[in-house]
DNA sequence: CGGCCTTTTGAGGCTACTCAAAGCCGGTGG
DNA sequence: CCACCGGCTTTGAGTAGCCTCAAAAGGCCG
């Protein structure tokens, strides 16, 4: 992790004109201008935030794609969410008490990084902020709950079907690049989709294999495709959310 | 479901002097009673909520419990949270949105409900509970990172005691009253363990007789005991959260 | 070229599931 | 007061999905 306070200005923020993304009031922008601390680079595999521990910041993610685990004493890990571009990070462990879990960078990733010192203030002085949190904590929290859905109830082949389209919906939610928008590049391991869905790393190839037989899915090393995506859904029993443009920051 | 507008004011909160709670301050008293529109009450198995339908109210749980679940298309429950006394209900589906679960009372409930309507209003005025708000969601989200934990890699004893305990313990920490502090009154059927853990009834059911075989936890009908609450939590690898008092409304 | 990480494949076993049916308990009505 | 009913729990038997162990093959980098 590479902490620089060289920065980009809030007004040229890359995360403004976003597609996804609700553009900032110029009020706003200058607001949220005077907390900006600097910006931290992550190559990929980069830890960002170490479960256990206290972060004396927050961030918003700006580019790359992150993702959040938790690892239990013996050593297995529960994948939880994925981060796009836009995505708060950070009020997700409980303020000023450990960390429940790691968040590790996908994809070579920029943050701009406030201090969690002065969140209160931050919220106090711009309600409209603060109900911006809310409503983005709310989302958080319905993600999460259909993924438990996934978890518990779904079998293996329906866990992977619905990863892949859920990762294309907040992809294209997030105005990341598709080809024909059906091909999402994602350096996702099996292991990783293993541990997101509660399966062996093993039963999760044969699985993937299995949906490719099908022609339902097609989850190479680097890159998800879904050729029909009705049909992936329909399998799933994926229910998606609206998308209305996420406020930022 | 029982709406009535005679309701108890904000001054006599049942809520307020609880344990496990923060109290209100007089300043907030009196802001919040503005918003109260009145109290819902719900017998064992009432809906509060139902799934795909909007929701025009708010509410704080006064008094019971309530069962939060998400229903598949094909019948498949997922239950992915219990509230007790103190929690705030509604936010979880984010706001203007169809509601992605249904709530239920585990036992007969009080609620307090505040129109959805005033809600930007109720977080502007008063930015010290739009900071509460934002950290109970933190809260509730880092439960809920806990629970997939569970779904995903935990086997079905170890589910069954990480449920037990966290139960424990969240009742514990709204105040209620346990006896010598391991047994715990609380109508959930194996039904509900299943749907909340992933497992088919039956298998929850011999899980059930598997660990009070081992005597580690006992789940009767309307009771769970947990004779050795660290060894309980040594099995479950439950990691408990700090408790500091939670704020309300 | 060697080492490391990831993917791939095989074999065998256990956990958890399904189907099925009986027992229990509280509530209702005859 | 007893028979009946619906919801929940309990038990048995057989199966399947998923897991573990093991090892080989592919790809990337120094």
């Amino acid at each position: 992790m590479q902490r620089q306070s060289a920065t980009v200005a809030c007004a040229q923020c890359p995360l403004s004109g976003r597609k996804g993304l609700r553009p900032l009031t110029p009020d706003l922008l200058g607001f949220v201008q005077k907390f900006k601390e600097g910006e931290v680079q992550l190559e990929r595999g980069g830890l960002l935030l170490e479960q256990e521990k206290r972060s004396v910041h927050l961030h918003t993610l700006l580019e790359g794609v992150l993702v959040r685990f938790l690892t239990l004493e013996d050593g297995r890990r529960q994948i939880v969410n994925f981060m796009f571009p836009g995505d708060f990070v950070g009020f997700q462990g409980a303020f000023d008490d450990k960390l429940n879990h790691s968040v590790q960078a996908l994809l070579p990733a920029r943050l701009c990084s406030f201090g969690r010192r002065r969140f209160h203030e931050l919220v106090s002085e711009h309600p409209a902020l603060a109900y911006d949190l809310i409503w983005l904590a709310a989302c958080e929290e319905t993600e999460l709950e259909d993924h438990m859905a996934a978890l518990g109830q779904r079998d293996a082949r329906e866990k992977v079907a619905y990863m892949a389209v859920w990762l294309h919906d907040r992809a294209a939610a997030s105005g990341i690049s598709m080809l024909d928008g059906q091909h999402l590049d994602l350096p996702i391991t099996q292991a990783q989709i293993a541990d997101m869905l509660g399966l062996s790393l093993v039963h999760a190839h044969r699985t993937l294999k299995a949906l490719a037989r099908d022609g339902l899915l097609f989850w190479t090393p680097g890159r998800i495709s879904l050729p029909d995506r009705q049909r992936a859904v329909n399998f799933a029993q994926y229910a998606g959310r609206s998308h209305k443009q996420r406020p930022f920051i």
